[in-house]
DNA sequence: CAAGATTGATACATCAATCTTG
DNA sequence: CAAGATTGATGTATCAATCTTG
């Protein structure tokens, strides 16, 4: 293994000539099918179990952990937007459907009554917690024990690489460990 | 960099303990973590730009890249589902609303009555093209300019390692190189 | 009865206003 | 006017029948 190249050049592309309006090769796009089908698959079967289990779509449960991870548990709604890479319409729609179960509510900031806070319920919690379980045995299967501690590390170099300067990815959803201990996440091992 | 693990062990998860009923360590699941932001932000972007300048969703465009690469560009539609991971319905209306366009026709197999092949006319695979070009500059810029030849390479193994086993990936999407000429990639480079 | 597909109802996402506050 | 957010209309995805053919 490893025809790749020999420097470890960053920026590939502009190796000899311009790099917009170089077709790319069929070598280059295979590679992006197999990453945009191996997220599509996998991402897909977590979606139909979060569905199935906790008539949830999975983009809610992405919504749900960041939020536990939050002093407080609560966040901005501009900022949860940018992070999870929703828009703010589609924040407010799914913040008033999880309020409808309880899950979170939502408070207008005193100070700058332009912006509201959403803060996760105690209930809402709970059903994260719930639902982590599901999601972590599904995880392992599908994701880690498909790879070796070499091939997610590899996986990780590659996807850090390629976030900076991806829309809201300042403080992404994908940032490393969380700077308030996660509640659905005791230490582990 | 790398501090990845010794001996190239293939199955992680059973190293000591059951696979089963253990939770995920911090790591393990912000690996996960940037794997889905990534692949999120960047699907989410070239989501964006195809409704903006094609009026089409991503999956769509999935849709009609392997339809293109078909012989005859046509594809049995329980083939076509299960390549893509659409269900059955997804894919009725999908291909009902495409057909509205005229970038695609449905025909039932005499042979066998209950299947349907799907066609990709000349008006669509002249629609693929166009949108390919905007898409393959986005890809090089969002993609491929931010990792260098090796990062691609791990990547590339990661995800295949990844999709043996999920659910339609016998022939899937991420197929290598595909037999039939893509009539949307010359020889490229 | 199973496989392939379609349809209509419901749920979620997107887009284009709109509203309020700074 | 810009930032933050909300709402309603439209489009797409999902789910639960339903239909036909093998």
């Amino acid at each position: 293994m490893s025809d790749a190249a020999g420097p470890p050049q960053r920026p590939v592309g502009r190796s000899g000539r311009a790099s917009v309006g170089r077709a790319l090769t069929e070598l280059e796009f295979d590679s992006w099918r197999v990453f945009v089908a191996s997220s599509r698959l996998l991402v897909g079967e977590l979606d139909r179990k979060l569905r199935r289990e906790a008539d949830i779509p999975h983009s809610w449960f992405i919504l749900l952990v960041v939020l536990s991870e939050r002093p407080e548990r609560t966040a901005r709604q501009s900022d949860l937007a940018s992070v999870t890479d929703f828009s703010l319409s589609r924040l407010s729609h799914a913040i008033n459907r999880m309020g409808d179960r309880g899950w979170v509510v939502r408070r207008t900031d005193p100070n700058d009554r332009r912006a509201a806070d959403v803060t996760l319920t105690d209930a809402g919690l709970a059903a994260l917690i719930d639902i982590t379980r599901g999601h972590d045995v599904a995880l392992r299967e599908l994701f880690f024990d498909r790879l070796s501690a070499a091939e997610v590390e590899a996986l990780r170099g590659a996807c850090r690489a390629l976030l900076p300067g991806l829309d809201g990815a300042s403080e992404t959803l994908a940032a490393g460990p969380p700077t308030v201990k996660s509640p659905i996440r005791p230490g582990a091992d």
